[in-house]
DNA sequence: ATGGACCGAGACGTTTCGTCTCGATTCAGT
DNA sequence: ACTGAATCGAGACGAAACGTCTCGGTCCAT
């Protein structure tokens, strides 16, 4: 909040200590793992990484942003997080699989935690909403954005769709399920999804 | 039946004070428009409410089920909800026509903070989400799945369609975008959605 | 060697939390 | 009409976390 003028600290990321942040980012992670997101405290980050509370405010605004470096964090180390759909030319059979996959890493309790806490928070903030989407969000949606352009010029697509709102069409109910809760996050439901886009809820005359 | 357990106390509705509940729902509304969410407190809710904070923690479980409470009153107020989706017999012109309604909806300020602030809430907190699901979004997406009953029996749909999947295929995208904020969130949105669902993005042989 | 920036550690005033206590008031049952 | 129990407004209370601020200590560039 205080963007004051002579207040306004740059921080030198040179002389940044890399094993603080690797320390911040484990504890982060933990603790929001062990306690949830709401019960997790910055002051109880610096405590479990042996670090001290001003590291942490030096760094980051808020706790949550220190979540979504831990995120990004965890996410570039596994980096079999091999980032590509498909492309047998079977356009259905590909989103099927990505999307069963996804369904797979919303409902695994590991990531569940920190992605809902990221995700609530992204709600209500918007400034880390907007980290949340270029960072995350938007380079994974872009992989379908790729996978519908080479279905078009397959056929396998009507000319003209907007890539993007398709991809929504898939990835928004899947998500809306997720969030809400309001009935499980299957396979099937993935599958279904993907035919009733694809094939159109109106008769096929 | 022993229920007389002593930290279980049961606290008597037929006591209540309705002047006090109706303050509360204004003071927590205004609250919320005022600070926004995070910086309303319980304090701050029994303060401008003229109330004994015990009178909110004798009543609530946490200060987002006041809001829900407070919104769920504020919706019922409204009984110009007239929940009905039209049924003119076209079912794309009907469905776009509840879809922009939505759309300004969720663009309205004066709604938007408190329902960004319950949402976000109940991502985190299942029985926050349950509460939400059953006295807010599933009434509401029941009129869909109604008026898709309706279009399956007029031949307007594909016969064995799943309606509420089908309802997800309208309501995930939208509720995607506005919660995460990733583009606009316009009428043409809204119409676009509905010619894609029905249509199919696949090619019509 | 020396100055500056970061570091761990933690003291600090503040805010909010959730519980508890206190009379006053209001309602139900004898 | 009396009385007892429960809610009411008001606020005191200790605990917890906030975000800011010193402290020395350490590391690096000058």
């Amino acid at each position: 909040m205080n963007e004051n003028q002579p207040n306004t600290r740059t921080p030198d990321a040179g002389r940044r200590s890399e094993r603080s942040r690797r320390a911040i980012y484990d504890a982060a992670l933990a603790l929001v793992s062990e306690l949830g997101y709401a019960r997790t405290t910055i002051e109880g980050i610096a405590a479990r990484a042996g670090v001290g509370k001003q590291t942490i405010y030096r760094w980051w605004p808020s706790k949550a942003a220190v979540l979504l470096d831990a995120f990004l964090d965890l996410g570039e180390q596994a980096t079999e997080t091999a980032p590509v759909i498909p492309d047998t030319g079977d356009l259905a059979a590909d989103l099927k699989l990505v999307l069963r996959a996804t369904v797979d890493e919303l409902t695994n309790p590991a990531f569940e935690a920190p992605t809902r806490a990221l995700t609530a928070e992204g709600v209500v903030d918007p400034a880390l909403c907007a980290l949340y989407v270029e960072r995350l969000l938007n380079p994974s949606l872009q992989l379908y954005v790729d996978r519908l352009r080479s279905a078009e010029a397959a056929g396998e697509l009507r000319p003209g769709i907007d890539h993007r709102v398709a991809v929504e069409l898939f990835v928004g109910p899947l998500t809306h399920r997720w969030m809400l809760r309001t009935l499980p996050l299957t396979h099937e439901y993935a599958d279904t999804l993907v035919d009733y886009a694809l094939g159109g809820l109106s008769p096929r005359a």
